[in-house]
Parts: C-alpha cells; sequence; structure tokens
DNA sequence: GGCTCTTATGTAACTTAGTTACATAAATTC
DNA sequence: GAATTTATGTAACTAAGTTACATAAGAGCC
C-alpha cells in the first residue's frame, strides 16, 4: 500500500483570513494533482438537496455554507465548510451512494479542489492520509451537527442569538443582516429584530442597517451560561 | 491487500422481529472472529456524553438509542441502532479521536459485536467489505440525522406526533407512554398529552395508559401532508 | 437633487409550542 | 389494601413562529 503522507490536517477556523493554504498542503500536497482546482464565484449554488453526489472537493480558500431551506422560506445553516475542510455530507452521500439532503452554497469566492468519484473512492483505498483527512473530518461535522440539533432543540433564541453575534469574524462589529443571522441560528427574521431590539433596549447592541455594534459583550456572555 | 468478503450489508429496519443475524453474517461473518460478542440487558447506559470512544459495536440483536438529554430534562432521540447496524457516533469519535457527543442507551436485551479500538482501526485498513460497511452506515445516519434536524426546525408538533404514531412496530397499535413519544419527537411531554387529546377529541385515536390505538390512518397521513 | 426600486428593518396581532405547577388516576410493591 | 411509583390531565403563563403590513435606508437612474 503507498503512503502519500503521514500528517492529518488539524481542524482550522471557519472563515479566517491568513494560512489559507498552508495547513492542509502538508498533509495532502500529493494529492493536489488528483483534483481540478475550480474557481467558483459568491453566491453560487454548488449542490441541490436531491442532487446525486458525483465529486468530492476540498476547499482551498473562500467558505461554503450548506444548510435546509423549508418550503415557507425559513432557513437553517447546518455547517461552514471553510479553508482546508471538506464538505462532509458530500463524503457522506459518495460513500453512501445517496442524495444529497440539503442545499450548498458558496458565502465568498472559493477555490477548490475537485476530485470525480471514482478518483476519489481509488484515493480512500490508496491513501492512508486521505483516509484519515476524510474521515477526520466526517467525524468532526458529525459531532458538530450533533450540537446544532441541542442548541436549536433545547436553548434559547436569545442564547443563540448571542452566541452568533460573539462568533463573528470582526467581532465586536457584526457585518449580518436579521435576516442572515436568522439563518444562521435556525430561527425567523423577525424573531431576531424583536430580540436585537430588546437587546438594543439594554444596551448591550448597537443596531444599523447591515451591521450591528456590540457594545457588552460581558452581558451577552452571561445569556449564553444561564439558560444554554 | 487481504479482502475479507465483497457484499456490504443491506439496509435493515430498527426493531424487525425475524431475520436477525441473517442478513449481517453474509457480509462480515468472517469478522465475528475479530469481535466479543456481548451480551446487555434492557435501559442501561453503554455510553454517556463526554466519554472518551474506546471501542467500536456492531448490534447483533435488540437496539440501542442514541439521544440528547437537556439539563432540563428535555431529551430527543436522534436515532436507533437496529439489528445489523453499527452506532455511527461511535465510528466518527473512534475516527476523529473525540468525545461522545450524546447519550446512547439500550432499548431492549442487546447483543453486540464489540471490537476495542486498535480491532477496528485494523479492520477498516485491511478489508474493504468492513470498510464499506462501517462508511455505508455512518452516511445513512448522517443524512438521517440531517432529516431530523429538518422535522424539528421545520415541520409541527402535529405532524412529528403524526409520524411516530404511523411509524410504530405494532401499527396501528402504540405501546409508548406520552414521555416516550415526546423523546421520539423531540418536544416536551405535556405538549405531546395536548396533541393527543386534539386528536383524540377528532375521533383519530384512542388514548389508554400506556398506549394509543390508532383509529383513521388516513386522517393522520393527511396532517403529514398538509404541513411536513 | 429627486425619483424609483430593492432590500432591510419595525411592529402588532395572532397561533403554536414549551414551561411551571399542580391534580388525578392507574399500576406496582409492600 | 395502603403506600408508592408512574402515567396522564389541565390551566396559566412565557417564548417563539407566523402573518401581514408599514417604514426606511441605500442603490441606480434621470
Amino acid at each position: 500500500m503507498q503512503s502519500i503522507g503521514e500528517q492529518t490536517a488539524e481542524p482550522r477556523k471557519t472563515g479566517s483570513d491568513s494560512e489559507i493554504i498552508n495547513p492542509i498542503d502538508v498533509a495532502i500536497q500529493p494529492l493536489l494533482d488528483l483534483g481540478q482546482t475550480t474557481k467558483i464565484p459568491a453566491n453560487q449554488p454548488i449542490f441541490h438537496r436531491g442532487d446525486l453526489c458525483e465529486s468530492y472537493f476540498l476547499v482551498i480558500s473562500g467558505s461554503v455554507k450548506v444548510m435546509l431551506i423549508a418550503a415557507s422560506g425559513r432557513e437553517i445553516v447546518l455547517y461552514h465548510v471553510g479553508a482546508g475542510e471538506s464538505c462532509a455530507l458530500t463524503t457522506s452521500c459518495l460513500m453512501a451512494g445517496d442524495h444529497y439532503p440539503a442545499e450548498g452554497i458558496t458565502e465568498t469566492a472559493v477555490t477548490a479542489l475537485v476530485f470525480d468519484k471514482a478518483t476519489f473512492h481509488r484515493s480512500l483505498h490508496e491513501s492512508e492520509a486521505f483516509r484519515k483527512l476524510v474521515f477526520a473530518d466526517l467525524g468532526k461535522r458529525f459531532s458538530g451537527v450533533i450540537s446544532r440539533i441541542e442548541q436549536v432543540s433545547f436553548s434559547g433564541v436569545d442564547a443563540r442569538l448571542a452566541e452568533a453575534l460573539l462568533c463573528q469574524p470582526q467581532f465586536p462589529q457584526v457585518f449580518a443582516t436579521h435576516q442572515m443571522l436568522a439563518t444562521d441560528i435556525g430561527s425567523a427574521r423577525e424573531v431576531v429584530s424583536r430580540q436585537l431590539k430588546l437587546f438594543e433596549k439594554k444596551g448591550w447592541v448597537k443596531l444599523g442597517r447591515g451591521h450591528i455594534n456590540v457594545l457588552q459583550p460581558e452581558a451577552l456572555r452571561q445569556v449564553l451560561n444561564n439558560r444554554s
């Protein structure tokens, strides 16, 4: 059995700006030749629910969101795929020969390494390093999606919203619409607007069109601890 | 590379009584020697959230439920592991070297084949059949958990309850308490009681202590179609 | 600038779901 | 059969989601 490299990729933060390519290429540099490097603009659908999964991809830069969309228009983000990460849903569908159960959409312009189905399976078979990368990613996502269920079904909108505000890339500045925040926490826009107004009334945030200024992060953290 | 068998196990219904061992042993019979056959009584915890995952198991007979439990006591079942199935969470934690993010509890007496960590990894490495079985299962669960999120966050209690009633093993007889149904659909006992009373008022079901008689399955199916 | 169009936010009224806090009743155990 | 445990019933209240708009801030165009 041919070994293509032993070091697995470490988990990486989604949406970070620096260190985009460095960490992944150590582990899978030799695999780069097997895939096709592709660039996709922002806000493009990559896959839809019901699509049969035909290729595997690894994000080199940018970010993809994987989400559910209800008939009513309600949306919930399952997870974000950042630089150095692969889409666990794709892995899972390729392995089970299944259809996608969700939507994948680029959030920013994305550079990705795309492998066709056969290459994916062959690499999985031949490379221990690739296998480790793929499965570690799958495992991480599975746990992540389970925490998501926990959040959504056990904790209130206030706690989920507080967490969303605290985890923004340009904290304490939040560049997001109420709709985007609602999708992130799996609630409705009106509910988010209502809760944000409450936060503003308490002096914890300052609201603006398309952005929010977090004034009292400690108060938000308190909400998180009290009732998550 | 040693091939231990080519046929993968087909997906199987959870909690079915007949054909318990037959279908799986075709695929993994040769692996039986590698694991330790273990019997566990009903209602026993198998793992808790936070536990480090040390062994892999394959259910031979009986069923295990994997669920989240909130501090408040609220519960939600993520999935059931039936005969011939493995626990995807275990697979995922073993592969990612992670801690369990949920609870595993036997629902009935269970016979399982247990592999230690090292044997699991070795089998994964050596046997294509085992790999296929493990990953197909993981993929199936991942999709399953995602539909669960969809159900819980997009569809109402009435639809979820109707579905739960329609999917019972001894349909149209339902042997479950309101609490068990609530855990299944990720709601609260009082909410289930309230909704069941409404169903009863409409003549769709007949309620009893510990069991429910479904009188008008068509009406329940209608609820499912209208607003799932 | 002023006009239009699109996108974002505000808000009230209402429905559904979850929580709190008990009461009642059916099994089970002693 | 009395006590205890377990299951169900129910009311009152809070939280969240929905419907149905109104308002307002920018973007693009003349």
